[in-house]
DNA sequence: GGTCTTTCACAGAG
DNA sequence: CCTCTGTGAAAGAC
């Protein structure tokens, strides 16, 4: 049996080594006008084994505070056979034996009296929890406060995905929906629809919003520093900041054990005058008192939002800091959320604010030993676009490998060793197929859109009567095989159907990282579903593989990319008619890729589990379906600097990297 | 449990 | 650039 963590020492930063997660409910029931907390709570702690496999796996524990203070607790009795996978449904059986309120929420809850600090007893087949499960409507937010800390590697993992595909599905929503009523209306007809909001009411009343069973403070696992969001209520559907305007967020006191507000996040979006923000340190503003054009007409008061931030501070509670920043190049909007990390809060005051009105005041400071701020690193990105050289003197092999092959310039960076290797190739910046390929199939049949091309054209149908992308080019939907408009189409060059043939829109870098060895990177921020980079080699049929192969070469395999196309733009999980267009199937894909001599940045992607890039087929210079594009497109929002990553498919022995880049 | 109020949105117009 | 406006939605307060 562990220990449990009391509030002042709580090791913050999850180690990505740590095998043993725990989760504590807080309860910050202090006595009223408590002083701050000297000493530790005293109390025993329970464990509570599952063995089922789950979002926490068999080692996990859950340690919480009871309700009081100086009772006795008996050492719990534990069947150990009574066991839970999921996280809610523990939490609920923690809320059954110490909440009376859910008592009388729910009368057939079997709850003991809080102050016995027993735990209920429950059936052996779950049915108590799950009926209580599927009566609770999560409509309103829980008021349980928990932190999650030390999550495993195979958590860390989980949860990652979670995000990964919630995000996803947001995204898809929101692109589906304004390009729907485009279609519905006419382009540029009349106010542009708000896909953001349409997204997150969809997904609510679906069930789809993460975090609503719990109130996290600190870190949400599956959400790492430096992570992108482009709406506000991208991050209220995830849970890591649940207002859609305010910038304060807390458990309001009517919902805490001891009714005190608790805050546990805030935005920095320079909002208001009296901010001071020098990254590690902010001067943060409290809310109220302003009029409807955001001058401060009044003086704030202590409630709501601006008493959460004192009472946090008295309890040295860590807030999470998003920063907003206006204007940032390459958002599909006019401002970029980015997550810093946890701040405490060091000093509250009233201070008279440049209004000459009373305003509250909180200084923040960052907690050590937390990766580099995200808004840091959009920053340096920023002069790392413009001016490379002003910023990294040294370590610059290359401005453009492509040598011009590109649209954009293909650096190439490495400041750890004398490694010159990606110089010493050719760059190919299209596949080349062998000729045969463009002599088979029809190639005749293109669209005729003069004019450009419209719902309805005969690629469109090709498409499964719409469009792959947007028009902003991003990709509405995963399929088999994209076919865009090509040489045999009579539309403009600038047609919207003609994404990926026209290459990468972003400054990538080739670099050498101490854990990856060469890897690649973008200097632009990528939004989820953008174009990226074709992934280009030479092609051989199986039989040339074969020579190749036994020569020793390592070669790409088309055919072993995981099909994570597939959940790009799924919709089942919302709309429960949703039936996916139909697509033509194609032959399973029968040929391999040398890129020993010429290759292009592609092939410095690492290899993920988890990975943020996806492999998505497309035809457009020949009809030939057993020789498509390998094109990438971004699964999430990438910030600048970070590493690019696709799941090969390979098996266990193929670990971390694609060999050929480490010969 | 409704209804009201507050809120560091968002996009587009001028 | 800025300011302003309409529409909008969540959630806390009462």
């Amino acid at each position: 049996m562990g220990s449990i963590v009391p509030f002042q020492d709580l090791n913050l930063l999850p180690s990505p080594f740590c095998t043993n997660p725990t989760t504590t409910l807080l309860t910050p029931k202090i006595e009223p006008k408590a002083e701050p907390l000297d000493e530790p709570i005293h109390t025993h702690q329970f464990e509570f084994h599952h063995n089922t496999p789950g979002p926490f796996n068999s080692s996990s524990t859950i340690a919480f505070f009871p309700n009081s203070q100086n009772t006795p607790v008996p050492e719990p009795n534990f069947d150990q056979d009574n066991v839970f996978s999921e996280y809610y449904r523990i939490s609920e059986l923690f809320r059954s034996a110490f909440d009376k309120r859910l008592q009388q929420q729910y009368g057939d809850v079997e709850a003991l009296d809080p102050d016995s600090r027993a735990i209920v007893s429950v059936n052996q087949d779950n049915q108590l929890s799950t009926a209580v499960v599927s009566r609770r409507k999560y409509d309103k937010r829980s008021s349980d406060l928990v932190r999650v800390q030390d999550l495993g590697m195979d958590d860390q993992k989980y949860f990652r995905d979670v995000v990964r595909k919630t995000r996803m599905l947001y995204d898809s929503l929101r692109i589906i929906s304004v390009d729907e009523e485009e279609k519905r209306r006419g382009l540029g007809q009349g106010r542009r629809a708000r896909g953001d909001l349409t997204a997150a009411s969809m997904m609510r009343d679906n069930g789809l919003w993460l975090n609503r069973d719990k109130r996290i403070v600190g870190p949400i696992p599956g959400i790492n520093i430096g992570d992108l969001f482009f709406f506000r209520m991208e991050m209220c559907v995830i849970g890591l900041h649940g207002q859609a305007q305010a910038g304060i967020d807390y458990l309001p006191g009517s919902q805490s054990v001891n009714g005190e507000p608790i805050a546990t996040s805030i935005i920095v979006s320079g909002g208001y005058e009296d901010d001071e923000d020098s990254g590690d340190v902010i001067v943060y503003t409290g809310h109220g008192g302003q009029d409807k054009f955001n001058r401060q007409c009044e003086h704030q008061r202590l409630e709501g939002g601006n008493l959460a931030l004192e009472r946090s501070m008295h309890y040295g509670i860590e807030i999470r800091v998003i920063r907003g920043i206006k204007k940032y190049e390459g958002s599909v909007s006019s401002k970029v959320y980015v997550y810093d990390g946890l701040y405490k809060i060091h000093d509250c005051w009233f201070d008279v604010g440049k209004s000459g009105f009373g305003v509250y005041k909180f200084r923040l400071l960052r907690i050590d030993g937390q990766p580099e701020m995200g808004s840091t690193t959009l920053k340096f990105a920023e002069t790392l676009r413009t001016r490379p050289l002003s910023v990294r003197p040294k370590g610059y092999l290359s401005l453009d490998i492509s040598m011009k092959k590109e649209p954009m310039p293909v650096l190439c960076f490495n400041d750890i060793d004398n490694d010159h290797d990606p110089l010493y190739y050719e760059y190919l910046a299209k596949t080349v197929f062998p000729s045969f390929v463009y002599n088979l199939g029809s190639t005749g049949a293109g669209c005729g859109c003069v004019s450009g091309c419209t719902y309805g054209c005969l690629c469109a149908m090709k498409n499964g009567g719409e469009f792959a992308y947007d028009n902003n080019g991003s990709l509405l939907r995963g399929k088999p095989v994209i076919f865009e408009c090509g040489p045999f189409c009579q539309c403009p060059p600038n047609c919207r159907n003609r994404v990926s043939q026209k290459g990468s829109r972003h400054r990538l870098e080739v670099f050498k990282s101490r854990e990856a060895g060469w890897a690649l990177r973008s200097l632009d921020l990528i939004h989820a579903g953008d174009f990226i980079c074709e992934y280009t080699g030479v092609v051989l049929t199986m039989e040339q593989a074969q020579i190749f192969a036994m020569n020793g070469e390592n070669l790409v395999y088309p055919n072993r990319f995981s099909a994570k196309w597939a959940e790009w733009g799924d919709l089942s999980q919302v709309l429960s008619d949703y039936i996916p267009p139909s697509y033509p199937s194609i032959p399973p894909l029968d040929f391999a890729m040398d890129v020993s001599r010429m290759r292009n940045a592609a092939c410095y992607i690492s290899h993920s589990a988890t990975p943020n890039v996806l492999v998505q087929f497309v035809l457009y210079d020949h009809n030939n379906l057993m020789f498509p594009h390998i094109m990438l497109f971004a699964m999430e929002h990438i910030p600048p600097m970070r590493e690019l990553s696709l799941d090969y498919g390979v098996a266990d022995e193929w670990t971390g990297k694609l060999a050929i880049c480490n010969e």
